[in-house]
DNA sequence: CTGGGGAAGGGGCCC
DNA sequence: TGGGCCCCTTCCCCA
């Protein structure tokens, strides 16, 4: 019994320390998958750290691309606005070109008439205001005041734009338009803000008022800084300036001015961007005219100042750019023939061609009527150095400083060779050199560097100048041999000619009349030998 | 409606 | 690289 007993007890010895090894084995066992569970766990959580970390890379890289794009349209349509305003104030003081019908108390811009300009990319609300003195206010010397506030921001990251020229400051094209002013023309400062990358990608929501006011004189409207020449920041104006020269260089000329952070060496931000975005709610282009057309005062503002930045040939929207300017009410389509210049028609082509353009290319800022405007300046005579400096001007806004041609090698497609490297920054169009670019460029910007000295057409090419003064000397060299008819251009002597080789082989069975194409043909025979 | 002429836009090529 | 020429295309006007 007590072997048995001990026995017993020996076995349960036996079992315990078994039943200890397998739970021992067990615990073993659960450590070890727990550890390759962590260990996977680990990896996975490292590897879902990476995609994510891609996954933002790739979405800072969209979005800095889209800011960019963005940036250059927007920089595109606010010059163009500036412009704008020039041609406005210009207009205003040339008023013999252009027929004014509204009263001096009408062509007064409210103050309280914001435009906001959206920049995106800001990092702060900025105001610019274009105020004016009225003519009595203002005396002979009577200015429009374009100045700017602004309400936040490093100053390091100000650039006043200054447009016209400073008191004191010769303009740097002299031209018979400041006859009927005596003073320097204008002077706009626009502070702008730029950020870095994050700072356009944080931006977003975020708002930069750009509020121009601006009251027009009908007669002596000249634009001019803040009375104490400061900028916003009491920075002073920089005549040497250079930022946003563009296009014509005339009195209503854009002065630019850096200040000493030299806004413009955050070319290689892309952040830096002019860009514009008027609301239509805020929209001040139409300023008075604006509710006017809604109220049926149309025929008050023969001002072409009002008209072209208006109107729409369907009276609604007009879109340049990304900028929509919304002309309420059923405002009929009023260019001004009279504003054109002496320009038969290609003025109004132009917009045809712009808004040809904007149908395939809604982003590319194409003969807009800005730039009609102010291809329509009669004040140059002449290409002058300024044209090719407001260019590089222009490029300069559209790429910062430098970015241009490494934007345009960049942005190499696959489906242009390597001898057409400089690509369009707007139709993306190959050339095999840069000056070939430049003047291709000329088709987006509306820059027409080639004036005629004789009427006031201007042209891209010098070429086309050449070819359009043959107008006004009656010169007529390319002469038919078959007949003698004479041509100005050999290319219409060449279709001439096609009149004496001409065949019309195509004849009505019913009554013989020949045509040259079927299709005149079947027309022929719809209208006349229908038997339906 | 059709065709012809005038004129301009714009790109390619050459020097 | 810049200017000039040539060419094609397109638009407008007119008969």
């Amino acid at each position: 019994m007590a072997n048995c007993v001990v026995f017993h007890t020996q076995i349960a010895s036996v079992m315990e320390v078994l039943a200890n090894a397998a739970v021992a084995e067990i615990c073993k066992l659960v450590d070890d998958d727990y550890a390759v569970l962590q260990l996977e766990i680990t990896q996975s959580q490292k590897e879902n750290r990476g995609l994510r970390r891609k996954l933002q890379l790739l979405e800072l890289k969209v979005a800095r691309d889209r800011a960019e794009r963005t940036m250059r349209e927007r920089v595109v349509s606010s010059v163009k606005i500036l412009d704008q305003y020039r041609e406005m104030a210009r207009g205003h003081l040339t008023g013999g070109q252009r027929s004014f019908v509204k009263p001096v108390r009408d062509n007064t811009w409210r103050h309280d008439q914001p435009i906001t300009v959206d920049e995106g990319s800001g990092t702060s609300t900025q105001h610019m205001v274009i105020e004016s003195a009225d003519t009595e206010a203002a005396g002979p010397g009577g200015s429009s005041l374009v100045k700017q506030e602004r309400t936040e921001g490093d100053p390091q990251q100000i650039r006043n734009i200054q447009t016209g020229v400073a008191a004191g400051v010769a303009p740097p094209v002299a031209t018979k338009d400041l006859t009927s002013s005596p003073q320097p023309r204008a002077k706009c400062n626009i502070t702008e803000n730029s950020g870095t990358m994050n700072e356009v990608l944080k931006s977003e929501t975020d708002t930069e008022t750009l509020i121009v006011t601006q009251r027009l004189l009908n007669t002596g409207s000249v634009l001019r800084s803040d009375p104490e020449g400061l900028g916003p920041l009491g920075c002073p104006p920089a005549p040497g300036s250079e930022y946003l020269l563009y296009g014509n260089l005339s009195p209503r000329t854009v002065h630019s001015q850096r200040d000493s952070c030299d806004a413009l060496e955050t070319g290689n931000d892309p952040s830096c961007s002019y860009t514009t975005e008027i609301e239509p709610g805020n929209i001040s282009l139409g300023l008075e005219t604006q509710n006017d057309l809604s109220r049926g005062n149309l025929n008050q503002y023969s001002s072409s100042v009002y008209t072209e930045v208006c109107l729409d040939k369907k009276g609604g929207v007009i879109v340049v750019d990304e900028v929509t300017v919304k002309v309420e009410g059923d405002a009929p389509p009023t260019w001004n023939v009279d504003c054109h210049l002496g320009d038969r028609h290609s003025q109004g082509r132009d917009l045809l061609d712009y808004r040809g353009s904007l149908g395939t290319n809604l982003n590319v800022a194409t003969h807009s009527p800005l730039h009609a405007f102010r291809d329509r300046d009669p004040v140059s005579t002449t290409m002058g150095p300024s044209d090719s400096h407001s260019s590089i001007l222009f490029d300069q806004v559209l790429n910062s400083k430098g970015q241009k041609a490494k934007a345009q090698a960049v942005g190499a497609t696959s489906d242009n060779s390597n001898e057409k490297q400089f690509l369009c920054v707007f139709c993306n169009k190959g050339f095999s050199c840069l000056q070939k670019l430049e003047i291709h460029k000329r088709v987006h910007t509306g820059i027409k560097p080639f004036s005629c000295t004789q009427c006031h057409m201007r042209f891209a090419h010098s070429s086309s100048l050449k070819r359009h003064q043959r107008v006004h000397t009656g010169e007529k060299p390319y002469s038919c041999t078959q007949c003698h008819m004479r041509f100005a251009q050999a290319s219409n002597l060449k279709i001439h000619l096609k009149v004496h080789m001409r065949e019309r082989p195509i004849a009505c069975m019913d009554c013989g009349k020949r045509f040259s194409d079927r299709c005149y043909l079947m027309i022929h025979q719809q209208k006349n030998h229908s038997t339906l």
